[in-house]
RNA sequence: UCCUCUGUAGCUCAGCGGUAGAGCGGGUGGCUGUUAACCACUAGGUCGUUGGUUCGAAUCCAACCGGAGGAGCCA
């Protein structure tokens, strides 16, 4: 069925350019997929997406072409066709342009149990069939909006002369502190069972990691302001539609900067982002503004437009005591923010993002800064209304008195840190920096409540097909 | 790991002790510048699995398996 590529053939039209045609066109030339087809005796409505925008282009093919009966009338939705034609203006209302076809090749017809319908389907399905769902109007526009937003992350920095750094995937620290890690071995049998590490591929026990921050650090201390945007891995079995196993993330790290920069890099960064959307995604959105998320528009351009609210950790949890809010979990200073409370404070109190600052030492990581009144350390947590924590960043301890106390109160070994022990006695520097998860931006800025939908394939617990 | 909900046709669901249903999707035919097209006919199911209660179980009970939501942890 196919034909192979002759130098005059007219080249590829994206369905997207030909919709915003601003006059008619002789020749053009169209491949995709069908999402429906209409016949009629005399002829066939064909409808065709090629993904590079929402909308497929209407095609016309009349019962004379060749292969009329033979073909045509038999395509189904999900089949690949070719098209060469006329881009027309439409007789009938509801699209602007069409192709009036003189040929149409079925590249391949779809089997008659194509399980894509134009209708009803839950995201669970969608999710068991993640090799065609791009091919869905919600997951084709998600899609798209992920793309575009991996571009503006790369523009945010580079414009503001951030290096690009790619920090290693297997990692053989051992004690990142950010959760449960997979471990990466090549042992068998008995050495596996044995746990003879020093036979393992790497002569040391070596895992996936969970955040390029320490390596990130070191870059920083060289190149001032860096950022990495990779996949990081994290084997906790947590089931919400908030996390997964297997997920990218952005973590800029800036040198001579404190958690005062920190924050307004990170609220420039959500805001510059959500600005992108809205300027190159918009009609995607407005799809998401329909089918997922009705308030979805509005949301963006207020966190746009508007200033985003800074309060303290401790100013927090008075907010929370004062707020006759019934809560689950109890407010108390000295425990971590639950769910629920950073839910309330940037839904229902502040109603607009909010970063949290000056976390109490005992609940944070050994890298973060003791600030000087000695009971709070310079952390922050971006919140935002739908998802929560969005963002979590800190100004990391460049004393090296206090880290190895922080490391030993810890209970983590001085030896196991000690290229990242190494940068305070090197030329240290105050610095600081942030870890934003890709995919809850994009659950932020889509409204697509579940992060595996965000995510081409996900992986969770209990889940790796495909 | 804990708590809650859920599992019936390819998909979305109804049926909730008495012969297994609809819409969509598929097939066939018809009709129409149609557009989640329409009309008619038609094929398609071990009602998640196993066990129990009952004259009789998709329906009631138990266990297990799968899915979803929430919690913890975090991004």
């Amino acid at each position: 069925m196919s034909q192979s590529p002759s130098p005059d053939r007219t080249a590829r039209s994206l369905v997207k350019s030909l919709l915003a045609a601003d006059g008619p066109c002789d020749e053009v030339r169209v491949q995709g997929w069908v999402r429906t087809r209409r016949d009629s005796k005399a002829f066939s409505f064909i409808e065709v997406n090629d993904g590079s925008c929402l909308k497929g282009i209407q095609v016309i093919a009349d019962a004379d072409l060749a292969n009329y009966q033979s073909e045509i009338v038999h395509i189904r939705t999900g089949a690949s066709v070719e098209v060469v034609g006329a881009l027309v203006s439409s007789q009938g209302g509801g699209q602007a342009w069409e192709i009036q076809a003189r040929e149409v090749i079925v590249h391949g017809n779809a089997d008659e149990d194509f399980p894509l319908q134009k209708k009803g389907h839950t995201m669970e399905f969608l999710r068991s069939i993640a090799h065609l769902r791009p091919r869905s109007n919600l997951f084709g526009t998600v899609f798209r909006v992920r793309s575009r937003m991996a571009y503006a992350i790369h523009r945010f920095f580079q414009d503001r002369d951030f290096v690009y750094v790619h920090t290693p995937i297997i990692t053989a620290s051992d004690c990142e502190g950010a959760g449960e890690m997979f471990r990466v071995t090549t042992l068998k049998g008995e050495d596996f069972a044995a746990g003879n590490d020093e036979k393992d591929f790497f002569d040391k026990r070596a895992y996936l990691t969970v955040s390029g921050q320490l390596e990130g650090e070191t870059f920083a201390c060289a190149l001032s302001n860096i950022y990495t945007f990779g996949p990081t891995f994290r084997a906790e079995n947590s089931h919400t539609s908030r996390h997964a196993s297997e997920f990218w993330m952005i973590e800029p790290e800036m040198a001579f900067c404190d958690l005062g920069g920190d924050m307004d890099l990170a609220e420039a960064m959500i805001k510059f982002l959500v600005e992108d959307a809205l300027e190159h995604c918009a009609g995607d959105l407005e799809f998401f503004g329909r089918f997922v998320d009705k308030g979805l528009h509005e949301r963006l351009e207020f966190v746009r437009d508007r200033a985003f609210e800074r309060v303290s950790y401790t100013e927090a949890v008075e907010i929370l005591q004062a707020s006759g809010e019934k809560f689950e979990y109890p407010v108390e200073y000295g425990h971590n923010l639950q769910s629920e409370h950073e839910r309330y404070l940037t839904e229902k109190h502040f109603k607009c993002p909010v970063t949290v600052y000056n976390y109490p030492r005992e609940i944070k990581p050994f890298y973060m800064r003791l600030n000087d009144d000695e009971k709070t350390v310079a952390a922050m947590d971006l919140l935002v209304p739908g998802i929560g924590e969005i963002i979590g960043g800190s100004q990391r301890e460049e004393r090296l008195d206090l880290l190895q106390a922080n490391l030993e109160s810890h209970g983590l070994s001085e030896e196991d840190y000690w290229w990242y022990v190494d940068l305070r006695r090197y030329g240290t520097v105050p610095h600081a920096g942030f870890g934003l998860g890709f995919e809850r931006l994009l659950m932020f800025v889509t409204g697509v409540a579940n992060i595996r939908d965000v995510i081409p394939f996900p992986r969770v617990p209990g889940w790796a097909e495909f």
